[in-house]
Formats: structure tokens, C-alpha cells, sequence
DNA sequence: TTGTAAGCGTTATCAT
DNA sequence: ATGATAACGCTTACAA
């Protein structure tokens, strides 16, 4: 409980030894001896000693630390948007691998990243999971480079911009696509929304048309439903193409959240996935493999990105120059598109 | 870029007072006039000055930080157990609220003296998620409080430590049981481990057997199968269930992924859920809602749960006592029990 | 109410 | 290879 933490100058006591060289041993400085070196270790696991980070941080200037700002809540019950899931297990992973604390936030609407959290030297960098809307995002971002905090975005990929990382969208909905085209289907609905606060979503939507185009069939604009990635949004999308009498032997979704949602409101309307209606998510949530029957999906490779993210960042960090990256995705085929 | 930060100093000097005046102004000390304040926020503004946290915190010993380590990973894929991830959002959220940084670390098995304990001087105390073994989480815990350092554990809640959080386990796997019993169900399975490595899972066994034997039930060996908390685990222990010819109506699962598992394999050997067999899981993963049927489940209140963990340590910190917290469970009651 | 000055536990810069 | 010693930027007695 009260007991004092030792210090460096109690190891140096201890190995008979000067503080510095204390330092210098435990921070695998080679101007020290082997003899030394040992005795140093051993006092301090004797004492069990752990250096003051915030001390090493105050007097190194070097934080070691990377932020990572989730600023996209479903609902109530799902504050984190769960493809982030498995990307922030990966960054957490692979960040702790190359020597980096992660601080997590859960970022409010309003806050923005710079002030009003205030991140400056607690961390070295930020990694930005999510945004509500696109200009918004810039806006915030625009505020982060003022200070000069390093930051990468996952989502969209600018052709300019070294700080965004994400997968290859229009690729990925482009194979979906045409998989379905191949099954022999030939009315694809659209579930997602092509707007353009979310440039990611937009690209999914430009690999559909692509596939739809490449393949002789032209775009129906009663096939394209508007929602956004909750299972509800997916379920009263379909719900509303039924409604108005769409006639559609295909869905792709832009999540499997809402391809998750709509083959509940299918199967509830008495038609069969995938005989009737095959349906295609993307991202593949580990919960696609759960429904019944279970999602295809479009697969982002979270590790991969998680990697690209840390790099990318590793590398503004250390001011050097950064490429943007698209991280390819992979068609998961299992049996809701039947085939 | 090269800029560099303006320091307490600076800001002194541009609002014409001492530096400990910068200071008191900032942490919002009543012991500084309106007027001052005014200059010195000013100032700080104009310099787009921000506290350097390191140094606050190496002075003030306040670390402000509360450090979440994660230590079971399901597999590659899931590196999370998904049930924490709305409690690590919530915790996030909830902490946040309260001040706390929030560093999340995945934990490796490697039980390192420099891994275990290095979170002690980053973070003021500690949110210990899962563990692999009891005896082995006992050990790390003890050396922990040797060092000083603040713990509360989610999981089993024991009688004299403060330190454990844990929702009812018991008292949930006694309402979904009996629930079962109440739909007629009477050759109930158990789909879980009752080793003592996890006490928390043990208590769910003993939720089950209160509810057999308070309805006149007796416990049949042949219907424990023994598994883990993933899929394929409740999946293979259904599938050896069937294989050596037991007779069960339902199966109780002490979590919602071996219940997901069992469901699918059941329908594939043509068993209908819920008709031939009811099926209830227990956590109220989101991918519950998602299954064919909606898998019931006993729901860990995560809110409540982030909560008293969050205060438990808040109150360590200070050196308050505390009393360990027993969070009620809810069964929530969809469609795959059948009522 | 404000200023002065003494640390907090490191790492970095000199010497030796 | 090692030892003094000076920062790092802040908080907090203690004085005024």
C-alpha cells in the first residue's frame, strides 16, 4: 500500500553503482559492461523496480504512445462499431509489438480532436476510427495538422494524402458483385448510402455500378435503397423495397450489419436465402458466420490494416514521408448468396 | 513541425505574472483572481499552449490514468472476447466521464516480471479482463498488491475482496434454467466448464443444478459436456452430446458463442430449435439478436458493470474501502427457447 | 492573492 | 565504461 516506489538511486545503492549508470543499463545503452549490467538487473528486480515513465517521457521527450479516437457509436447498446472491433484488437496488438502505449478514447459528436481532448504529449500520434460526416472530419483533421500532431484516418484513401489508409472499396464491392452476376443474377439491389460524407461508402457503391456496367446490365434506380450500417437501417430498407414492389433477386450490402438485417426481414417475408434472394455483406464481422444462413461477406483484412495504420504513423511520427495504402479485401463466400 | 511548445514560462511572461500563477490559474485554483485568470487563458489561448501531461504528472504523482488489460484471446481472428467489447466501450465511456485516460493493452500469455507489473507507474490502477487460469491470475494479482498497485478484476465476485466485479452468475443461470423448466423442458444440457480454473463459469453450473433440484430434477452426468467459450467449442461438445446418443430437450450454455454453435449444429442434424430443442446462451453478444432463431440469453448489464468497476477503482485509489459488486443479470427471452 | 523556490525521477551532457 | 550534474516543465509548500 504506502509503500515507496524505489527509485533508479535505490538500484544504484543496491548494485553499488551511480544513478546513471542505472539508467544507462536498463535503457540498453551498450556503453555499459556486462558485469554491470547484470548486478543493475538484478537490484532491480529485487527491489521490483520499474522506471517512471512519466519521468523517462518528461526528461526523453519521446511518449511512446499512440491514440486511437473512435468517434462513431451505433446506439445505446453498440458504442463501437463492430468492424472496429477486431482493427483496434489488431492495433493494440501490433502497436504493443513495436513499443507503443495505446490510449482509447470513445470520442464525442462535439469534440473536437484537437482542443477539446486535448491529446498534446500524451500521445505521439492519433489514429482516427470513424467519422459522422466527411466535411466534418476535414474540418477537425484540418486542426490537428495546425499543431502539428501527426494523425492517420482509416476509411477513405486520398491519392494525395499519406495520412488515410483503407481498404480497396470500389474492389471489393466490384468482386462481390460479380460473383452475383456470375450466380446468374441479374436485379442487385443496393443497400448503403452513396452520399458523400462517407467517401467509403461511395467507392463501394462506384465498384457496384462498375461490375453492374462491365456486365451489360444498367443501373435501376428503384434497386438502390438508402441506409446507413445498422441491422435495423439494412431491415427497413428492404422492408421498403418489398413495399414498393422492387423486384430484386439480389442484395448488396455496404456492411453486414444491414445484410444482416435484411435477410432477417427477407426470411420474415417468406423468401428463401439464397434460393429467392442472395444477399452479400461486407466486412466480414465474426457474427457473419453466426446467421443462418451464413453471410458472404466482403473481408477486410484488419491486421493488414492495422499494420499500415501503426507504419504510417510510425513514419510522420519520425517525419518521414508516407504513401497512402489501400489494403486489398477478400470475397468470403459461404451460403447466403448461394454459390 | 520544429516548433517548439511554449512552456508555463511563456505564458507567465505574456500575461506579466509568475509562472506558479500560470499554474494555479489552469488547474483552476479559487486562489487566483478573476482578472488574472483571464490574462493567463488568454495568453494560453494566443500561444495555443496545453499543459505537458508527463511533467503534471511526474509532480503531482496523479497519474490520471486507468490502464485495461485484456488477457484471453479466442483465436487469430477474435482477439477479444466479444463479450468485453461493449464493456471495454463502455468502461471507455464511462471513464472518460470521470477524467481517466484509458490505456487498453491486449495481454500476451508471457507472465514477464516487466510485462505484468509495467503498467504500474503509467496508470494510477488496473482493469484485469479475462484470465486463462485461476491459480495464474491469483499470482499475478498478489504481485500487484505487493507493488502497491490498485486492481479490480472483472469476473468472479469474492466474499472479502473488494477488488472482483462480476455480474450474478448463479442467480442468471438460475432464471434461464428455470425458465426451461417452466416451458416443460425437463432433460436440460449444460454446455459449459465447471472446472474451478474459472470460478465465475462454476457459478453458472451451480445457477443450473439450484434450478434442477428446486423443481425435482436430478442432475444426469451424461447431460455436462464440457467446452469453452467459443463456437466451435459449443458446437463439437452438441456434436458428441448427439453422437453418444443423449436424450435432451434443451441446452444451457454458459455463453452465447457455444450456444451459437450448438444451434447450427443442431439444425444441421435436423433438429429444430426451438421445437425439438430450446436453446439459451448467456452474455447477450449483439450477434445474439442476429441468429436464426434469436438466440435467448441471460444479459451481463455492461453499463453497470463499467461502472462498478470504474468507482471500485477510484475508490482504491483514494485508499477507500471496498465492498466487491454483484451485477444483476436479465434473461432476455427471444426465440430460440420458444417462449 | 501572488511570488519564490524546492523538488518529482528520469535522461543527457559533460567530465574523468 | 562510469560518475557528477544539469535540465525536462510542472505542482506545491512557504513567504510575502
Amino acid at each position: 500500500m504506502g509503500v515507496k516506489r524505489p527509485t533508479s538511486f535505490d538500484i544504484a545503492a543496491l548494485a553499488g553503482v551511480s544513478q546513471a549508470t542505472v539508467s544507462r543499463a536498463l535503457s540498453q545503452s551498450p556503453a555499459v559492461s556486462e558485469e554491470v549490467r547484470r548486478r543493475v538487473f538484478e537490484a532491480a528486480q529485487q527491489l521490483n523496480y520499474t522506471v517512471d515513465v512519466n519521468a523517462r517521457k518528461l526528461r526523453s521527450k519521446k511518449i511512446n504512445t499512440i491514440a486511437v479516437l473512435i468517434s462513431e457509436d451505433l446506439d445505446q447498446d453498440n458504442p463501437i462499431n463492430p468492424f472496429f472491433v477486431p482493427l483496434l484488437g489488431a492495433i493494440l496488438k501490433y502497436a504493443g509489438q513495436k513499443g507503443y502505449d495505446v490510449l482509447t478514447s470513445l470520442q464525442q459528436q462535439s469534440a473536437s480532436w484537437s482542443n477539446d481532448y486535448g491529446f498534446a504529449r500524451r500521445a505521439d500520434g492519433l489514429i482516427l476510427l470513424g467519422y459522422k460526416d466527411y466535411d466534418d472530419y476535414v474540418r477537425k483533421a484540418e486542426g490537428l495538422s495546425d499543431i502539428g500532431e501527426p494523425w492517420v484516418v482509416w476509411g477513405l484513401v486520398q491519392p494525395g494524402a499519406g495520412h488515410s489508409v483503407g481498404s480497396d472499396n470500389a474492389q471489393g464491392a466490384y468482386e462481390a458483385v460479380s460473383h452475383l452476376i456470375r450466380l446468374g443474377r441479374r436485379r442487385i439491389a443496393f443497400l448503403g448510402e452513396a452520399s458523400s460524407s462517407h467517401p467509403e461508402f461511395r467507392d463501394r457503391y462506384d465498384g457496384y455500378a462498375r461490375a453492374l456496367r462491365e456486365n451489360g446490365l444498367s443501373i435501376d434506380d428503384d434497386l438502390l435503397a438508402d441506409c446507413f450500417i445498422s441491422r435495423e437501417d439494412g431491415a427497413a430498407a428492404v422492408a421498403g423495397l418489398i413495399a414498393r414492389g422492387a423486384n430484386f433477386d439480389a442484395v448488396f450490402a455496404t456492411a453486414d450489419l444491414p445484410a444482416i438485417g435484411a435477410m432477417q426481414v427477407l426470411q420474415k417475408q417468406g423468401r428463401r436465402v439464397p434460393q429467392d434472394v442472395s444477399v452479400i455483406g461486407f466486412d466480414d464481422l465474426w457474427a457473419a458466420a453466426c446467421t443462418t444462413p451464413a453471410l458472404s461477406t466482403v473481408r477486410q483484412d484488419t491486421t493488414a490494416a492495422a499494420r499500415a495504420l501503426v507504419d504510417a504513423l510510425d513514419r510522420m511520427i519520425a517525419n518521414e514521408p508516407v504513401e497512402p495504402v489501400r489494403v486489398p479485401t477478400r470475397l468470403i463466400v459461404r451460403e447466403s448468396c448461394g454459390g
